[in-house]
RNA sequence: GGCCCUGUAGUUCAAUGGAUAGAAUAGAAGUUUCCUAAACUUUAGAUACAAGUUCGAUUCUUGUCGGGGCUACCA
């Protein structure tokens, strides 16, 4: 139990008795004490003046010292200014903590329970690397997995892959008229830009013809339709489907050699799946959904035979499920594949990160799901994430501003490395040793920027900044464990347990954050939030860093108090490593 | 037009309806014979506007004014 619940289960009991009626938990609001006052803990008394009908002064001195009386061991003294009754908890509090944790690795998280949750990230089209805005959903989708994961759920990290349409075939015709047999060997290109550059190509040739046939006197609306290139790349997907062999296996092969890609550049960044599904095989899922939601009466059929379901009731649209022609449209995919990962999962809730442009479709596809009575339909959650802008403004391709994922991790690692190297404190580092640093750095700088803003709003990266490695930064963060590795290193945590006597205000004070962990992975988890855990941990690693200034800790003033702090930094250290880790990013022991 | 999101120091971000709105960075001034100065300390600076609900509003409601998204038989 945290101490905030303690101090609110300790009100409950306290004012139950004294006023013979029922209070529960939650009427006890408990704040951290605000800096300026007296006290660790406060409880707002506001809120209960009416129940007890008491005024703030009588019932603080009231509650106070009921507390002080029966709880003798947690707390040690009072205060009330206004409406508030500060609480001083005693020093032993936080000592046996340390006493009991300052050894546990795995200290703040949960044990495992039964639930079962899917979290679908990443999500890419495969004709085109990854950029920036991807960077986002793959970190998130993965801190957010394994903040569940710490929590003690069962976790399952997935990705759809967009592997079929229109788009794909158009870098296909493209690098058919003017690929001359480029691989990605051959040309020595990562597989997922080089077929990105044949999507480019495309469209510069598309823009062209539109061009040509305008000059010839054709309207634009006419041109767009008749370009020869647009046609082709129509014709093409019409053969897909029909599974034309040449045409499937065009399609393979440059579909391989973009997964090389994306794998080459999850295995850099650190992102994994457990299951990925593809379009391709998906994309007919929901036709069978389709008939039910007919039978059903939740779907209509209009006399050109394509489908639809009414969500007008809803404050909606009317919003097509399937075409005229009889083939599925997005919505009627993501159906079939909600369906499918219940099947084979058995999950209890279904997590999908996305970003907020597509909230609409997202309401859509839950809100069908709820219609048909699917399994889980009300486990559906969309985590809706806000885009990733450039100080210019929105990343356009058209423009040539979108900031590939590839090109900004290689700048954050040799910035990182340039950075290292002035500092001039890895003259005896091995090199592969410097390897990884440049990387734990440039990455952790990297992660720690996308993630550290409340992933529902949108966020402006700007390239200057996120490579700063000074302030609210994963290098920051970084730092601070190798400091703390550092005096681990020449000063051994003894093992023995110490009896402890009192606590300075900073010694306490990281007792406090430490023992706040557990709250905020829990909260982390339940508002699927990354950016609490990330704020937390730059707030305790800069309390260790005013701590670490003000007070030694090989030369402390006692032998008691060197092992305290030891075990202290010990703990911070442990606590540090967890909350990183969680968020994807990792801690030099040196640096 | 309809629906949704959003507006906080120069800038980028915080703040379950609670105390004098916090950080970071940029600015100003300092700290190294002492465990890593990628650090620490001090300082100045903000709730778009107007009503309402409340003991109390950055937070909830309404309006005004800004910014963004969605509204395809695309995905």
């Amino acid at each position: 139990m945290s101490i905030v619940e303690k101090i609110q289960q300790a009100a409950v009991n306290s004012l139950s008795n004294l006023y013979n009626q029922e209070f529960n938990a939650s009427d006890f609001q408990v704040n951290q004490t605000k800096e300026e006052f007296e006290g660790d803990y406060t409880i707002v008394l506001f809120s209960l003046l009416k129940k007890t009908g008491q005024n703030p002064a009588a019932l603080g001195e009231q509650l106070g010292n009921t507390l002080l009386n029966n709880y003798a061991d947690l707390f040690s003294q009072y205060n009330i200014i206004k409406g508030f009754l500060n609480l001083t908890i005693k020093d032993n509090f936080w000592l046996q903590i340390l006493k009991e944790q300052f050894n546990n690795a795995r200290y703040g998280k949960m044990e495992p329970n039964q639930k079962k949750v899917m979290v679908e990230y990443a999500s890419p089209n495969t004709n085109k690397p990854l950029h920036l805005g991807h960077l986002r959903n793959i970190f998130l989708g993965w801190s957010v997995a394994e903040i569940l994961k710490a929590n003690g759920n069962t976790v399952y990290k997935s990705c759809i892959v967009n592997d079929r349409g229109i788009h794909i075939c158009k870098s296909m015709i493209a690098w058919q008229k003017f690929g001359n047999g480029a691989t990605p060997e051959n040309t020595k290109t990562k597989g997922d830009h080089l077929v990105g550059e044949y999507y480019v190509k495309f469209n510069d040739a598309y823009k062209a013809e539109i061009k040509e046939l305008i000059a010839a006197g054709m309207d634009e609306k006419t041109a767009e339709k008749e370009s020869p290139i647009m046609k082709a790349a129509q014709q093409m997907l019409v053969d897909w489907e029909a599974g034309k062999p040449d045409v499937m296996e065009l399609w393979a092969k440059m579909n391989g050699w973009v997964y090389a890609g994306f794998d080459e550049t999850y295995n850099n960044i650190g992102a994994d799946f457990d299951k990925t599904y593809y379009e391709s095989n998906t994309y007919l899922l929901g036709k069978k959904t389709v008939e039910e939601g007919l039978q059903k009466g939740v779907f209509v059929q209009d006399a050109d035979n394509s489908v639809w379901i009414d969500l007008t009731t809803d404050g909606l649209d009317r919003k097509i499920v399937q075409r005229k022609d009889g083939t599925s449209v997005y919505i009627t995919q993501d159906i079939g594949l909600a369906q499918q990962k219940y099947e084979e999962y058995k999950i209890d809730q279904s997590i999908y990160v996305i970003g907020d442009e597509q909230n609409y479709h997202m309401k859509v596809l839950k809100l069908i799901a709820e219609k048909l009575h699917l399994p889980n339909a009300e486990n559906i959650y969309h985590l809706s994430y806000g885009m990733v802008e450039l100080p210019s403004g929105k990343m356009k391709s058209r423009e040539g501003t979108v900031v590939d994922a590839d090109d900004i991790v290689k700048e954050m690692i040799d910035t990182a490395r340039q950075h290292t190297e002035e500092l001039g404190k890895v003259k005896d580092f091995e090199p592969s040793e410097l390897v990884q640093l440049y990387k734990t750095i440039g990455l952790g700088a990297m992660k720690f920027y996308l993630l550290r803003v409340d992933p529902k709003k949108k966020m402006i990266f700007n390239p200057q900044e996120s490579i700063d490695f000074h302030g609210f930064t994963g290098p920051f963060v970084q730092y601070t464990y190798a400091r703390i590795k550092s005096i681990l290193r020449k000063e051994p945590v003894s093992n023995q347990a110490i009896e402890f006597s009192t606590l300075l205000p900073l010694e306490k004070d990281l007792l406090v954050s430490i023992e706040q962990f557990q709250s905020i992975l829990q909260q982390a988890a339940a508002e699927l939030n990354p950016s609490a855990l990330a704020i937390y941990v730059f707030n305790l690693a800069k309390t260790f860093n005013s701590f670490y200034t003000a007070h030694s800790i090989a030369n402390a003033e006692s032998s008691e108090k060197k092992q305290l702090r030891l075990q202290l930094a010990q703990m911070v250290s442990n606590v540090l490593k967890t909350g990183m880790g969680l968020l994807g990013i990792q801690v030099p022991e040196r640096m």
